[in-house]
RNA sequence: UCCUCAGUAGCUCAGUUGGUUAGAGCGGCGGACUGUUAAUCCGUAGGUCGUAGGUUCAAGUCCUACCUGGGGAGCCA
């Protein structure tokens, strides 16, 4: 016979009928009559209950029935006797795939704490919280392909391994062959690369905008979605050293098309999960973050407040609050005054705009005024900036200027700036947190639970 | 990296001004129970009190350092 998943039993029309299922056993409840055995195979958040005759199964067979064993079951699935679910399967028969010892298994019936399931990464997945994130997490990763394809936009490789350190995004992990006992050093006793696997030095990328916008800059719109690396020694609960970004990137697109986008971008990527991970969102909702549906719906209803980084100084001086850190143009805002800005003054997103130039990426677009770039944050409820963005500088002159002025060498960027010097146009881009995204979705609130394998300083196990 | 809080049974925690043999709930194990829903009831085992030093007649408790984790900050996505 072949197998049937929980996610099409639960939802079957079609009763009193032989069915096969295999999972895990989540629970097992029962007398010296009846046991009731919770079965979970992670296709839904919702178990379905088995049903087994103790009279029918011997006791050494039904004793190895335990939370976090694996097992088969043949019998009919039929309307439920008892209340609390629909239907149930009547075993017939019964067979253990694999035993959990239950003085060693980890898990139990009762909550655990995320701490304590971090700490068991392998087997976390097993939960009902860890199985809602990670099938959101899916939802979306394939929403987001969905969206931009949908739209034209080309889904774009840009290189995992990268010889250009000059994006500015932080520190990064070093990429070599050579043996980190004894490198080989040149005449001036520095290490030598030229005998390193790409005779250069070479990181894990911060960022594949710069490659990003080559693309975009021929083929019109493309979007990158892939893995990335920061060595900052950065310990909250927001950071991790290797996540999935989403990096948008199009030609003829002003700052404002890029404003758009996002908002769009965002909004249907909440509409999905709403729409197609319903049972995953309502135990979330239940059990994690009792505002989670509320919030996710206030965000899809309400336009994003957009204002640009002066107007935004002005409100944060009149507002008469009390902050840490002084409110003064010309410096970043302060997580606190971000907060205050969504949270207490807006109560929705807010774009702000128009940075100043000195506390920018040397690629904005520079204004008129000369002292603001065209950048364009997505500042959140609960997870701060969201995403990050900017129309791009493309008037070389102008770019060769700030990258002086920044101390960024253009010997490194040649194959950068000659998009500027070769057929330029205006257009835009922005970069996108995968896990941030996450864990606004599900309302998780420490991204290390939302990425399956979180990498963070002094914790690279699993 | 800085600030701050924490680390006691498998899990979540209590443990008084330092003072005899370190407790509870859950989970596990044994038993009872005719349909359970985090089942219920009875019984039971289980501890290098994060690690290393120190103070003291005496340290889970006080001091120092380190490790690990949570929260906040910085950096940012």
């Amino acid at each position: 016979m072949k197998r049937s998943t929980v996610k099409m039993l639960l939802a079957s029309r079609e009763l009193d009928h032989e069915v096969l299922l295999k999972g895990w056993v989540r629970t097992r409840r029962g007398n010296n009559q009846v046991a009731f055995i919770a079965v979970n195979d992670g296709t839904v958040i919702h178990s379905i209950q088995v049903v087994a005759d103790l009279d029918a199964f011997p006791e050494a067979l039904m004793k190895r029935v335990t939370t976090g064993s694996s097992i088969s079951v043949t019998g009919k699935l039929v309307a439920s006797q008892g209340k609390g679910q629909r239907v149930e399967i009547l075993a017939r028969e019964l067979i253990v795939l694999g035993d959990a010892d239950p003085e060693e298994y980890p898990l139990q019936k009762k909550g655990h704490s995320f701490e304590f399931l971090r700490e068991i990464a392998h087997l976390r997945f097993r939960t009902n919280t860890f199985g809602a994130v990670f099938r959101i997490r899916h939802s979306l990763a394939f929403a987001i392909h969905k969206y931009f394809n949908d739209r034209g936009f080309f889904y774009l490789h840009t290189p995992i391994i990268t010889a250009s350190d000059a994006e500015g995004a932080g520190a990064m992990f070093k990429v070599t062959t050579l043996d980190l006992n004894e490198p080989p050093r040149n005449d001036s006793g520095a290490i030598d690369f030229t005998q390193d696997f790409f005779g250069r030095p070479t990181n894990l990328t911060v960022s594949g905008q710069l490659e990003g916008e080559l693309g975009a800059l021929a083929l019109s719109s493309i979007y990158t979605f892939g893995p990335t690396f920061r060595a900052e020694n950065s310990n909250t609960p927001r950071h991790v050293a290797e996540f999935w970004m989403i990096e948008p990137e199009m030609a003829f697109y002003d700052i404002h098309d890029n404003m758009d986008l996002a908002e769009d971008f965002l909004k249907y990527l909440i509409k999905y999960t709403l729409e197609h991970c319903q049972d995953d969102l309502e135990f979330l909702n239940k059990m994690v973050d009792k505002g989670l549906m509320e919030r996710l719906r206030f965000v899809l209803e309400h336009p994003f407040e957009r204002m640009n980084y002066t107007a935004a100084i002005h409100i944060l001086k009149q507002s008469g609050a009390k902050f840490e850190f002084p409110v003064a143009w010309g410096s970043d805002l302060q997580a606190e005054h971000e907060r205050y800005l969504v949270e207490k003054h807006f109560k929705r997103p807010v774009i702000l705009t128009d940075y100043p130039a000195e506390i920018k990426a040397f690629y904005m677009k520079q204004n008129d005024d000369g002292k603001t770039v065209r950048a364009m944050d997505v500042l959140f409820p609960m997870i701060g900036e969201i995403i990050g963005g900017s129309q791009r500088e493309e008037e070389l002159g102008k770019m060769q200027q700030r990258m002086k002025e920044m101390n960024i060498p253009e010997d490194e960027l040649w194959w950068y700036l000659e998009t500027r010097k070769f057929g330029t146009v205006e257009h835009s881009g922005f970069g996108l947190g995968f896990e941030r995204l996450i864990m606004f979705i599900t309302g998780m609130s420490n991204i290390r639970d939302v990425i399956p394998f979180p990498r963070t300083p002094k914790s690279a196990e699993f």
